[in-house]
DNA sequence: AAAGAGACGTA
DNA sequence: CGTACGTCTCTTTC
């Protein structure tokens, strides 16, 4: 859609693309009857049409290896040394494709002695003279050398269809440094495929930052001698390395191709000459495919390339995009400041930092670097011109790190698309905006690397309108603005803060856990007579059920289980000592890889921070990850342990839970208006206790632990769709006491089966359901004939608005309690949500305040027909935080 | 190197 | 045959 005005030559590397094809198509799946396979074949051919079809280039030409061996090969025999051999069932695939492409009037090539980068790489540099525009689609990284204004990368990055677009912009933002830089980062850092070892001890990071200081590889190299540390000494003792290296990933770029330009133009294809060929492959449904990409050239060749080249066409976002210079930069941002329209933000990320914002309004777009510009942009950002970012929570992270804001976010379409649909699968922006606005930015899933981001940005304005007209429609407009849109922003700040750990705590942890599983795995091997890998559920299989001939209880796929669960009932029927000590062995690992995970999270400044995924899941509630604190352990002992080592960081006096007292069960007892229920959290009774009474008809002080215990555990599930039979397992008791006390709570809380049943029966009609706040979920699945498939969507259902409900209400508490710590000025901050807790970080002297504002944000988070109750404990530790 | 399976931690 | 998640390890496939 870009640069209509100018042809497109595009550039495959054929052996690069047949064998990603390969690997995407199983070979038993195509194969003539003679025995000759074809996945290759048809898999690239697939691949090229797709590309065609999005991309539109007027030009093509496939290029070839013709062996293994080539100028490299005879300078360092070991070049690519350490590739396999192909797998026969390649064997003949090349030249099948060869034949395929003649036949589609395609061109392909190969030079005696040279590797097909090279014939590439000197097409690319003549195009790119001509005035073309050139896509490459190579799976070698040395062709990221040739990227410049015109010519892009079609790199693949994960799976098969996946082709990240490399500009300039996008290997800065994946490797820090330029295209033309490329090769003497890969010369330092060594390639694996290639079979060149680089620098030891020198990694991209430090390659990257040799490049940034010095400018190219023979400067580095000029001043080896002043590059402290290891790495230097490193350096200068294999600096020949890099210099070989460099030399071998040197693309030879004036190669005489014997071509005119006019022959790589894409013809329509002779139709008989391709039904003769993909007869011979037994290809049939491709034909189509590409009788309807390429044209059939019905009468004498049409020449497709002088149409275009003739045409005048003038993209109007091509003729306004904009590479200014340093010095126009600065005007160019502050003309977009004075935007009264809101401004597109598209940010790009490397790893630790935010490398550059790609801007655009109605009639500029434009990357800025922010290494570059930062002071100007962070400017920008603090102002009051409105602003449409992706995914703000991020960018207001980064900026949080060094004490910057962003002010006035209208819309944040990645916000917008999920609540538009929480259950779609790909949240890149490429994708949400094929969705939307049906425009194909790229193929890559890759956010920052394989995109065009100006392009994103230019593309934010329509999309977030488009979003804004859906959710007006299905009335989320509301559940959006005043949820999920400001909850970004404490999320943001949550993060940024991250909570304080205790180090030591945890190194302690990990001995005394060592200790442990060191002599319970000593006992098992002792008890079984031999060594095996008590964390695989094969070898576990095995001893227990073939040597030790043990009756399995539950099945997996691969056979019996060995879960916790199984392990139990085993025991309790046989008393092994394996299973006690397996089990034991179970626990103290899990805890040890918790206690590791988390501490190589720890950050330089002595904090966890988690990512808060406000995408990540279908009801509405967040997700926490790298790493999950989420899932802390607090049932076991042992695991609570963990919870010490999160405490109160330096100039704060200590951290505050709070967390919702049964808030599923109120919202339930809200949702279905049973009296009982609602008067149950109107007394003030303990809940369990109150229903326990109903059920049993006797007095609440007469409600036994055991009779409590059965009713928690079914006041529970019934929210998630508990079954009798389910009842039972859990109960331990027969299907008939199960059926007989499910009945019971029925005839006493008949408003509950009454709500959960119309809640189903309302979503089969709609096709979702919806929270109090109308947060919505899509169902599909709900009169499935598959009855699993149907009765999973219908327990799903009757949660989702109980679920979703509880999490609107925490994201209004967090929004609240966020605002009401910001009025009263004081320091003490959120740290933590944890579905239905909140970990708050105290300042000194903040206590008896703070403590109430939190509860006073969470009571009155949400006005239903039974109270909210919040539990608050204060202490130094998470742990002792608890109540 | 990536993906699937099994296991298990939380609300 | 109870909802919603993320992460680890082992194992197989690419």
């Amino acid at each position: 859609m870009t640069n209509k005005g100018k042809p497109t030559l595009l550039l495959i590397d054929g052996h690069s693309l047949a064998f990603r094809a390969f690997y995407a198509l199983s070979p038993d799946s195509f194969r003539t009857p003679q025995g000759q396979h074809t996945n290759a074949v048809h898999g690239f051919i697939s691949m090229m049409l797709n590309i065609l079809a999005n991309e539109k280039p007027t030009h093509l030409a496939v290029a070839f290896d013709l062996s293994r061996s080539s100028f490299r090969t005879e300078e360092y025999p070991e070049y690519k040394g350490t590739r396999g051999e192909t797998p026969p069932e390649f064997n003949g695939q090349t030249e099948l494709l060869r034949e395929a492409l003649q036949a589609m009037n395609i061109i392909n090539l190969s030079r005696d002695n040279y590797e097909a980068d090279d014939i590439i790489a000197s097409l690319a540099d003549q195009a790119a003279a001509k005035g073309y525009r050139v896509l490459i689609v190579s799976g070698d990284r040395d062709t990221f050398q040739l990227i410049q204004d015109d010519v892009t990368i079609l790199y693949p990055v994960k799976g098969v269809m996946n082709l990240a677009r490399m500009d300039d912009s996008a290997v800065v933002a994946k490797y820090g440094i330029h295209a033309k830089q490329y090769p003497d980062l890969a010369a330092l850092v060594g390639e694996t495929s290639d079979n060149l070892p680089g620098i030891p001890g020198v990694g991209p990071k430090t390659a990257a930052k040799w490049l940034q200081q010095y400018g190219d590889l023979q400067a580095i190299l000029n001043a080896a001698d002043e590059i402290p540390g290891k790495v230097g000494e490193s350096l200068r003792e294999f600096r020949d390395l890099a210099v070989r290296n460099r030399r071998l990933n040197h693309l030879v770029r004036d190669l005489e191709i014997g071509h005119s330009f006019e022959d790589f133009s894409l013809k329509p294809v002779n139709e008989m000459a391709v039904r003769n060929s993909f007869g011979k492959l037994h290809f049939r449904s491709l034909l189509e495919r590409v009788f309807k990409g390429l044209g059939v050239d019905k009468t004498a060749a049409v020449d497709i390339s002088e149409i275009i080249e003739n045409e005048q066409i003038t993209d109007e976002h091509e003729a306004i995009s904009l590479q200014p210079r340093d010095e126009a930069t600065k005007t160019l941002l502050k003309e977009i400041s004075k935007s009264k329209n809101p401004v597109a933000v598209f940010p790009s990320f490397s790893e630790e930092s935010l490398v550059g914002l790609s801007l655009a309004t109605e009639s500029v777009r434009s990357y800025f670097d922010y290494n570059k510009f930062e002071s100007d942009l962070d400017k920008f950002l603090s102002e009051a011109t409105p602003k449409v970012v992706f995914d703000s929570k991020k960018l207001e992270r980064f900026l949080l790190r060094s004490n910057k804001t962003i002010n006035a976010i209208q819309d944040d379409p990645l916000l917008m698309a999920y609540i538009e649909n929480p259950l779609r699968r790909d949240f890149s922006p490429e994708d949400i905006i094929a969705e939307f606005l049906g425009v194909s930015i790229s193929s890559s899933d890759a956010v920052d690397g394989g995109t065009d981001v100006t392009e994103v940005a230019g593309l934010l304005i329509p999309l977030a309108k488009k979003l804004d007209n859906l959710l007006n429609l299905s009335n989320q407009l509301s559940v959006y603005r005043s949820i999920e849109l400001p909850s970004a922003r404490s999320l943001a700040k949550m993060e940024s803060s991250g909570i304080a750990m205790d180090a030591k705590v945890l190194t302690k942890l990990v001995k005394d856990l060592d200790k442990e599983i060191a002599a319970l795995e000593e006992s098992c091997f002792e008890i079984i007579g031999k060594e095996i890998n008590l964390a695989s559920p094969k070898q576990l299989q095995t001893v227990l059920f073939e040597d030790l001939g043990m009756q399995g209880t539950s099945k997996v796929k691969t056979g019996f289980s060995t879960n916790a669960e199984a392990l139990t009932t085993l025991f309790e029927q046989n008393g092994h000592p394996f299973l006690e000590k397996l089990l034991a062995h179970r626990e103290v690992t899990k805890i040890r890889q918790i206690v590791e995970t988390i501490s190589k999270t720890i950050s330089a400044d002595g904090r966890i921070h988690t990512t808060y995924v406000q995408t990540g899941t279908s009801t509405g509630r967040l997700s926490s990850e790298s790493p999950n604190l989420q899932n802390i352990p607090v049932r076991s002992d042992r695991g609570r342990l963990i919870r010490d080592a999160f405490v109160v960081g330096d100039g704060f006096e200590s951290l505050l839970t709070a967390d919702y007292s049964q808030i599923e069960m109120r919202i339930l007892a809200h949702l279905s208006q049973d009296s009982g229920l609602i008067e149950a959290f109107k007394t003030g009774e303990d809940l369990h206790r109150f229903v326990g009474s109903r059920i049993y008809g006797v007095k609440p002080e007469e409600v036994t632990s055991a009779m409590r215990a059965k009713v928690k555990a079914m006041s529970y599930g019934l929210v998630y769709g508990l079954s009798e039979y389910g009842l039972a397992k859990q109960l331990r008791i027969s299907n008939a006491d199960a059926k007989q006390l499910m009945n019971d709570y029925f005839e006493r809380f008949g408003g509950v089966r009454q709500y959960l049943s119309k809640v189903v029966e309302d979503a089969k009609k709609v096709k979702y359901t919806k929270t109090i706040y109308g947060r919505r979920r899509p169902f599909e699945d709900l009169d499935s004939k598959i009855f699993t498939i149907r009765e999973n969507a219908r327990r799903a259902a009757l949660n989702a608005p109980i679920q979703g409900t509880a999490a609107d209400i925490m994201k209004l508490a967090m929004i609240k309690v966020d605002h009401l710590l910001a009025e009263a000025k004081v320091k003490s901050r959120i740290l933590l949500q944890v579905h239905d807790e909140l970990v708050i970080e105290i300042a000194k002297g903040e206590l008896n305040k703070v403590k109430d504002l939190v509860a006073k944000g969470m009571t009155e988070a949400a006005k239903l027909d039974v109270p909210l109750e919040v539990n608050i404990g204060v202490g130094k530790s998470w742990d002792e935080a608890a109540h």
